[in-house]
DNA sequence: TGTACATCAGTGAACGCGCGTTCACTGATGTAC
DNA sequence: TGTACATCAGTGAACGCGCGTTCACTGATGTAC
């Protein structure tokens, strides 16, 4: 599996990876199958005998994505199973790391960019097991008296929704200049969550 | 000013509308000033004699959209002056109804893919306006006890994180279906903002 | 009131570019014998 | 072990398209006299 032979050996998964380091460089406007094509060393056409279209290779970029999230945060789980406050915070925690360190595919993971969303079991799959995987976190919290004995889905609802609120808001420069000077992420962080917790998260 | 003259006469804001249009028709992918000159029924170079260029008719059609959101939730803010509970629920609803009626403008609003902000000061303005506006309705819920007596800046952060994140995950369809099923927009968004309040909201 | 003229909003042709996708092909690989 | 062959991953030319932007222009308008 030479890098010099004709054929590539694993160009599926390099070419995921091709799409990711384009992604940090150029965004989500700057993803095309040309330039992952490029980026891989390979010609523009050679993605299709992988890929069936663009949708799919984004798709596969997206799914990649919400394995390695899933994965990230299980081993948060696993550290912290026996305190739910420090669970919590760093779960979320894990959570805006990840849309930091990759912030387009972040936010190509969590946007409608993919159309057709049925045709990648993959895909959906995987989306919705990271959603399951936040209600089980949800639900330690609730049974250690953190969260509010809700509706798990709904307080996972909550939950998500202030820290990806957060992460969006930040990635997108609409927290104003002054009060990013004054507080680092993590503290925003916890106070946001704080806000949603019975008991002090500090 | 007939709309059969050479001259346009308002072309500037019919630009702007043309655009509000396309993004409701095609996204913000969709978007550009040849579909958005041709919308407006005039030739596709027409708009560089009222817009430098792209950016900045972007820049107008997001700080249209800004004002026009402020508008809306000064009535709110006027309707509901000494009811601070049904403020916080009304001006967060505006704030989701406006992100519903036009998804890809407020995906836009709330965006980076405005490139130099600050080339845009009346942009930034009225951004900063908006940001003031919900900072002011957070003290008036401190002030009633409604919600928590910290920094008005970091609540009103957490504030706008939850209903930003509740209105994008719903908008980008993060939401599952069961989820949704189940409960109708605003009760999310009440049962979320509850999670915030220092009292029932209902 | 009528005329000459300056202004400048809007036109239409043209530019170069990068895109997704297709297609006939080539050549490296692994397998059957 | 060596050879013939089928497979199919990757090539490179070609397609049509829509894009942002430029440029010399035209013709409607308002103003100065």
């Amino acid at each position: 599996m030479s890098t010099s032979s004709y054929h590539h050996g694993d160009l599926k998964n390099a070419l995921i990876k091709a799409g990711v380091k384009i992604l940090a460089k150029e965004g989500v406007s700057g993803l095309s199958l040309r330039k992952v094509a490029k980026q891989a060393g390979v010609s523009h056409a050679a993605p299709y005998s992988h890929f069936a279209d663009k949708q799919a290779l984004i798709a596969a970029i997206s799914t990649e994505g919400f394995k390695q999230l899933y994965i990230q945060i299980e081993e948060i789980r696993a550290a912290y199973k026996n305190k739910p406050k420090t669970l919590l915070v760093e779960t979320a925690w894990a959570y805006m790391q990840f849309a930091f360190n990759e912030p387009d595919r972040f936010k190509l993971m969590f946007s409608s960019v993919l159309e057709k969303e049925k045709e990648y079991p993959d895909y959906v799959e995987s989306s919705r097991k990271n959603f399951e995987q936040i209600v089980d976190v949800v639900k330690v919290c609730q049974s250690a008296g953190v969260l509010r004995d809700d509706s798990p889905d709904l307080i996972t609802v909550s939950v998500w929704s202030v820290v990806h609120g957060l992460v969006m808001l930040v990635l997108e420069g609409q927290i104003s200049h002054t009060v990013l000077e004054q507080h680092d992420l993590k503290s925003m962080l916890i106070f946001t969550l704080g806000q949603m917790a019975l008991v002090e998260l500090t």
